[in-house]
Formats: C-alpha cells, structure tokens, sequence
DNA sequence: AATGAATGAGACTTCATTCAT
DNA sequence: CATGAATGAAGTCTCATTCAT
C-alpha cells in the first residue's frame, strides 16, 4: 500500500509540484484520506518519501550503467547519456526531478568525485569544480526542462552529452568516442509509471 | 502605490516563491488588504506584474549593456558576465528569477539571435542551438542557484563565463579577450531592493 | 463582534464544556468561521478569553457587593451568598463555572485573604486555611453543580452559607446575624446571557 | 483481556479525562485496535465500564471498612478518613474520580442515608440534607483535587474529617472521638493500579 | 482610493469504528 | 479471539477575496 501510494504519487507530485494536496494523492491512489495518514505523516513526508524513493532506485539504475567504466569522460558522459535516455522514457520522473529542482545527494557525490578523477587525470580541463559541476547540472537540468515541454530525440541528447563534456575541457576525440559508444537497453527503473520510446 | 507593492513584493516572492500570502505583502508593503486589491486582481496578477516589471527592467539594465558589442561572443560572454554580477549585487532579483524559474521572453529572444549569429559568423561552433541555449541559460541558473546558498567571488563569474563559451565552441583566444574586458560600474537597476558588493 | 463571540461562546462552554467545537460557536454567534478566527486564535484562546472575561466580571460585581464589610464572617458569608444568588439569576455563568472549573485567580485570593484575616481575628476557628478553603470552595461548587439539575431556591442558598461558616468555626450569633442581612438587588452582570428569577 | 483493558484504562483516564483516545487505550494494554472493539463497542462503554468496576470495587472496599460502625458519626468521619487515605493511596483513582465527577450511586445512597440517620438521631444538627450532602462531598472532591496537584499530609486528611463533621454540627467531643480512632490497614482495592504511602 | 472586518471554500489532520484474515 | 490496515466523518485552521464605510 505504501509503494501504491508512492507509485500514485510521483506523476502528481510532477504535475502540480509543491502544490499538490492531499486529495490528488488519494484520488489517483484511490484510496481514504484516513489511509494516507496510516502511512504517511503528511504530504511533506510523502515528498521526502518520493524523494528517497527515486534516490535508492537511481543507485540500482544510472549508478549501474556506468560502474564499469574507468575513464571519468566515460562516466560523465555516458552518465548524462543514460540520465537522459532514462528522462525520455519516464517523463514523470523528469517532470518530477525538475520541479522539485531535487538532486539527491549521492548523484551529487558521484558527480563531483567523476569531476575531480578527470581533472587529475588530466581527462578534463576547468577552473573550478563548482563551475564544472553547476555546468553539468544545470545543462542536464534545462533539457529535462524542455523534455517536459516537447519531445526530444536521441541525437539531441547526444548533443548534450558532447556539449558538457566539450565544457569541461574533453579532447574532441574522447567526446566522440564516449557518444559512439551504444546506449544498449536500460534496466527498467523499478518506480517507473509511464513509459515510452 | 502600485510600485510600492511591486518594490514590497520583489524580496518577498524571493524568499517564499509561489507559496507567499497575501498576508506576506501587505505586511511589508504596510498596506490595508483591500488597497492591495484595488491595485492587483490576485496575488497571481501581483506575480505576472513583478514578473513583466523585471523584463522590462532588464530591458533597460542587461540589454543596455551589452548593447555596443558587435561580436557575439562579447555580447553572450559579457551578457553572462553582466547578468551574473548583477545577480551578487540584488539577491532579492536573484532570489526571485531562482525560484519562480522565470526567464523573459526578450532574454530568451536576445539569446537565441545572439546564438545563431555566433554561429552564422562562425564564432561559435555548435549543433544545436537549443542544446547551447540549454548549456548557456542552466549553467547560469545553476550559478545562481548558488548565489542564494552562498556567496560567490567575482572569478567564480568569470570562470562562469568561460564555461559557457568554451561549450559553445568559441576560440580558447576569444574566450580570454571576452573575459578580460572591464566590466566598468552597473546602472543601479530601477527595482534593486538590497545591494551589496 | 468580539464581544458578541464571547456572549454567544458562555452558554455553550456552559453546555459542552470542552467539547464544543468551532461551529457550535459560529453558529450560536451567526458569524462565518473565518471571522471566528479573527478574533481568536483557536476555541482554546476563546475558552481563555471567556475565563478572563469572567474574572474581569467578577471584580465589578461580587467582589464590588461584599467591599463595604469588614467582618471577615460578613465578607465570606455574603460573598457565598451574593456568588449562589448570581448563579442562580445566570445560569450559563453557573454551568461554565462548574463544567470549567475554573476559580479565578483573583478569587481564590480574595478567598484565602478573608479565610486568614478571620483566622487572626478569632473571627473563625479552623486548623488550616487550605482545608477551610477547600471547604467553602467545595461547597458552593457542589451546590452550583446542583443548581445546573434543578432549580434551589434561596433559602438552600442561606442554608449553604451558614453551613459554611459553621465548618469555619464562627459563632452561632454571628453565622445568624450574617444570614439575617438584606441581599438587596444585585447590580446586573455585564455578561449576563440569560437570567431569571 | 478485559480485566487487562480495564486495569490499563484507568491511569489513562486520570491523565486525560474525556479526552483520552483509543490509541492511548490500545498502547497501555498493548493490544491491536481490533482486539480492543471485541470487548468493549466503544471507548464510552469502556468509561462506563470503570466506573461501574470502580462502582463495585467500593463496595468491597470503602463501605467495608465502616460497615462496623453503628453512630452516623463515625460512619461519615471514618469514611471520609477511608476516602481520602485511600485517595493518598492511589492516585489513578483519585484523578479519575475527580477527572470524571463521578459519584457512583451505591456512595450517594450511602451518604444520604448515614446524614438522614444523623439527622433522626440528634447526632448531626443541619437544616438540609441536601446542603449537608453538598458540603460533605464538596468538600472531599476538593481535597481530592489538591491530592492531584501536591501530597497531602495524613494530619490534613484528619482535618478535612473534622471540618466536614464540625459542618454538620457534631459536637466536638465527637468529632475528636472520630477522629481519635486508628485507621489501620486497608484491605488492597482489587484494582488499584499505583500505590505509595 | 484606502481601509479592515467579514466571508466561506478548501486544505490538513485526527480518530472512532469496521472488517477481512 | 486477536490482529491491524482501511475507512471516512468530523474537526481545525488558512487565506484569497468581497464589501460597506
């Protein structure tokens, strides 16, 4: 009940934002209001729930797609792809992630730590790691922004991928060499409600 | 009076973004409940009025600026400069194109022209140019994002603006020059409400 | 309106005690529930409210009555009195006072001030003033209890005086000579809802 | 189980009056909500429940202890002292008599019939039955009261006795005799639930 | 215009009770 | 019987908006 609950919640949480009340939750749960408060505290910690939610099921999906690779551009750059392909399928996790403007602070860890190697590595080229950082973020952000808006194609995506990865100070032959490599099929993420592509 | 309320309101949609009462503005602009009503339909009117009052401020303070650049890569490189700097100087602005995640149709405009002139001129070497205004427009939300959280040194800015520009394509020389250019004293915006640096 | 909630909110706490909720006050006051909370902040700052405005009451009427005696066997048997002939004359003043509880603090020291004056005098014989107050106190609050059952006429309430003094030990003479006065007519309570008698 | 719901009752009912809610009831006996509805239809028939327990309870206890004593005076002095040692005794039961008001039927019968006898037999001296009924149990629920607020001496005990049989005009040699007696050991109340003294 | 009391729809939360297992 | 999740009526409080002065 409590994951039919989360489940019913993120497309709201994505449509309405902070705004949402009470009764769109046990409206598309359909369940009572006094079953939501057996569950919940209240809708704020129904968001931070949701919230966590979408944090340990990015560890079991984006985390694992690049685990395996070693090269920081690798990581980063198929990072923004998977993120990316993953904001296509399910808009209202994308819709969710850019209202909410929620970052979960593992994303956030491994963002940095795969910021730092490359620049040690001499993989990467940047001043400063916040800038890098607010780069990449803030680019990702704004195209999960216009995916809410229209639809986007892969090859957009791509361009992404190549242009935070251009900013960072990637060889231009790394940048490509990280977009040829085949996104293949994603493990589907465990909350995802709506899907397409 | 009806600036007033404007002026009031400003660091108060800043602070509380769409969640701010009507209780919030009438209290800082020291105004009876029914005045208020007598100059804005709603609080939602109130939020459309500050939002056009920002865009036509910018008008006369970010354009203005950047006005004399026939380069593009001066005037995207300066604008983000100019923009950034004015974000320190009125956290209230800041605070408020943050949170309410406003960006003006004339911005929007300004830099899409500005993006595919690059381009056409060869300044700029890119894909796409909604993926570049993605870069350009979410880095800098992301550095002002920032701002609120804390502050900012001016070098923190400029390493902003190379960012941009170097994922935009532009030459390491022209990014350099771009940066290097004094960015002089800022017409003091008609609606700044708090000022530091 | 303030005071036209409170007029309407004494006979209701009379009734329901701390049961009552909002609508039963709006709907006694024939105001809208947001103007309820205009003026208080919940019904528990109106149960204060009522409380202190009878407190305030108390002071221009009882204690006014008994100001010219200064027998203490006068002051304690006509403030039993005059206090049982007001409960009988308002008996939504008599209901909130026993469903409440509530003993003015200014009463319980007017109470133990002429219990300990009395004391001094040999007015009274007793071994302790918490007994003897506890005494008069549960005394007249059993026979207001009572009063809200059935009707008592006003030689009960003579009877409870002298019972009163009595236990405190005044002499047989005075407890007949303090029965013996004229109440005379009883300035009308500002809060006054319903009266008889 | 419904000796354990009762026994656990009680203390929650002294703490919290009227306003004591299943989920207080449930966590004390440690049992499901279900479990609590097979033995009682509601939380109103579990008050009604133990005041009847505690209705019987007196029986076996209080008027036990007096069922000794052929003078109407060491009757109401004797249990009044019982009354209020075993108020000293268990508090629980002491803030749920006061908490609640309840005088159980078998006490008023019991106290109305030892005053009229009183009364027949020249013992006590009083104009009303009713007011001496008042004082007596007036004054003995504000003792009960005090109980709840800060221990009370034995000694006070004792003087709460004499003034109640002061008030019914015994004579003093009497009241002293009264009060003179031993109390000795009470017989434990089947449900008493915290003991000190 | 400015005022501010009154309004009432709407949101949140609690809690007694039911019911399938 | 014991269990505990589900229920929804009932209550509290907020806040945008109206309106008479």
């Amino acid at each position: 009940m409590r994951t039919r609950i989360l489940r019913a919640a993120l497309p709201i949480f994505a449509a309405h934002g902070e705004r949402a009340v009470i009764d769109d939750f046990i409206r598309a749960a359909d369940i009572a209001r006094g079953t939501f408060y057996n569950h919940f505290r209240s809708t704020q910690a129904l968001l931070e729930a949701t919230q966590q939610w979408l944090e340990n099921d990015l560890i079991l999906s984006i985390q694992g797609e690049i685990a395996g690779f070693a090269n920081p551009a690798d990581r980063v750059g198929m990072g923004v792809r998977w993120w990316l392909r993953r904001a296509r399928q399910d808009p209202a996790w994308c819709a969710f992630t850019v209202r909410l403007r929620h970052h979960g602070e593992l994303v956030e860890r491994q963002v940095r730590a795969d910021l730092r190697d490359g620049l040690a590595r001499s993989v990467f080229h940047f001043a400063s790691v916040d800038v890098a950082r607010d780069q990449l973020v803030g680019t990702v952000q704004e195209t999960m922004y216009r995916m809410t808006q229209r639809a986007v194609s892969l090859r957009h995506v791509d361009d992404v991928a190549r242009t935070v990865l251009r900013a960072l100070g990637t060889s231009p032959a790394m940048v490509e060499a990280v977009v040829a490599r085949p996104l293949g099929r994603m493990r589907r993420p465990a909350l995802s409600v709506a899907v397409r592509d």
